[in-house]
DNA sequence: AGATGTATGTGGTTATAACCACGCAATAGA
DNA sequence: TCTATTGCGTGGTTATAACCACATACATCT
């Protein structure tokens, strides 16, 4: 198993060369490979493992029985996904994870890991550690959505939200991680109705934007 | 320290009668009371400290400057708030946590705690597991929400929401926690279409109601 | 180049939720 | 008991987002 990549991940946070190679071995580490569009974890079904993002991205996802589709978050490269199900392994998942492009994706295994008495080994005891902050900043995440959804007009929703994103990233030139379908599915807004609303904040100088790249102009204010 | 009525608790689970009273002590555990609607933590600031609800119940809302509400979440006796932002002391909350009734609150200094390098105790380690599955349990909370609030129509986050309590409670009769505004802040609503909406639920035979008392007819289907 | 597919934008219509003003009932307080 | 307060519901109006049908741009493949 290749170690370099993944030692600066925050799963493996404060830890030797050796206790993380002890981890891979007892958490089961598998990497697999997907396709974009793939579902790699399904809805109602149960997992005891969670992922990290080697390679690519995914997004996590809830498509409902009339075809309606939420995003619920974008996981980017050394990100992960699933912890939560995967340590509570009997619990059903709400969501889908699908492929956003092509991607390398690393397993472990955790499925009641806190719950297992035998803390013996240092590495247990680290990624313990290291998973509540990965739960605690998913939670933040989570909040996140909330707020960029709570607006009740389109503006509303789409400033609250190119807001956090140029907060997050210091500057006020950056691209999302969302094509136009995606950004409206994350937003819980209708995709040619968002075109529209964002046209006229461009006529109103709030904003410029080429596809998934967006600048705030001065004008810009929450 | 009264340790009787906290020892049932998620956060102390699997400790002993020692281990817990170290703990106490370890996280400064004091207990203090608030009135009906007084703000116990307040948006933009930081804190070390999670809360368990004694007795009463909080909410967890958001309040914009156009005065409009947002409630992500009601925590109840013996459930936990703000661990997420004890634990990551330093980020500021986007949220306040409101006093919905009078209302007993225990707070547990926990800042940084699995940053800490101290881990030689043992309430140190199965704390942090405890609040790990508080931490992922949350998030399946705020998911919850996500999903309650995704419907574009008042009919679909109504259906949505009833049907989760329905299944958390085990019941087709049941109370909710929240009066009709803070329900329809909850679900991203305006009251007064609440108020019809949920009428013409009734007249369509989907649901009985009175106050917060709610029963799902037979033929109320998701 | 031509053909196919995908992403994005526009116009027009309609459904619907927000909004405002008000009424009514229940509750609490003096 | 009178009064204020609070919670809940109704009617009517308006703003707006969803929806549908289509146009345009851009990329990809053969």
């Amino acid at each position: 198993m290749d170690t370099d990549r993944i030692r600066n991940t925050v799963i493996f946070h404060g830890m030797s060369e050796r206790e993380i190679s002890d981890a891979l071995e007892g958490l089961n580490a598998v990497t697999k490979k997907y396709k974009k569009g793939t579902t790699i974890l399904h809805a109602g079904s149960t997992t005891k493992r969670m992922g990290l993002v080697l390679e690519g991205s995914v997004t996590i996802e809830n498509n409902d029985i009339w075809g309606n589709k939420t995003i619920l978050s974008h996981v980017g490269k050394n990100q992960f996904f699933a912890e939560t199900y995967g340590l509570l392994a009997d619990e059903p998942m709400l969501v889908d994870v699908v492929a956003n492009e092509d991607c390398q994706i690393l397993f472990l295994t955790i499925g009641f890991l806190h719950r297992s008495t035998r803390k013996q080994d240092a590495w247990t005891v680290k990624i313990m550690s290291n998973l509540l902050t990965i739960s605690t900043h998913k939670n933040l995440t989570l909040s996140g959505r909330s707020f960029h959804t709570a607006p009740k007009t389109i503006r509303g929703r789409v400033m609250s939200y190119l807001n956090s994103v140029s907060i997050q990233k210091g500057t006020t030139k950056f691209d999302i991680p969302f094509d136009r379908q995606q950004m409206a599915d994350y937003l819980n807004l209708e995709r040619t109705a968002l075109s529209k609303e964002l046209r006229k904040m461009k006529d109103d100088g709030l904003i410029d934007f080429h596809k998934n790249s967006f600048h705030l102009k001065e004008s810009f204010e929450l």
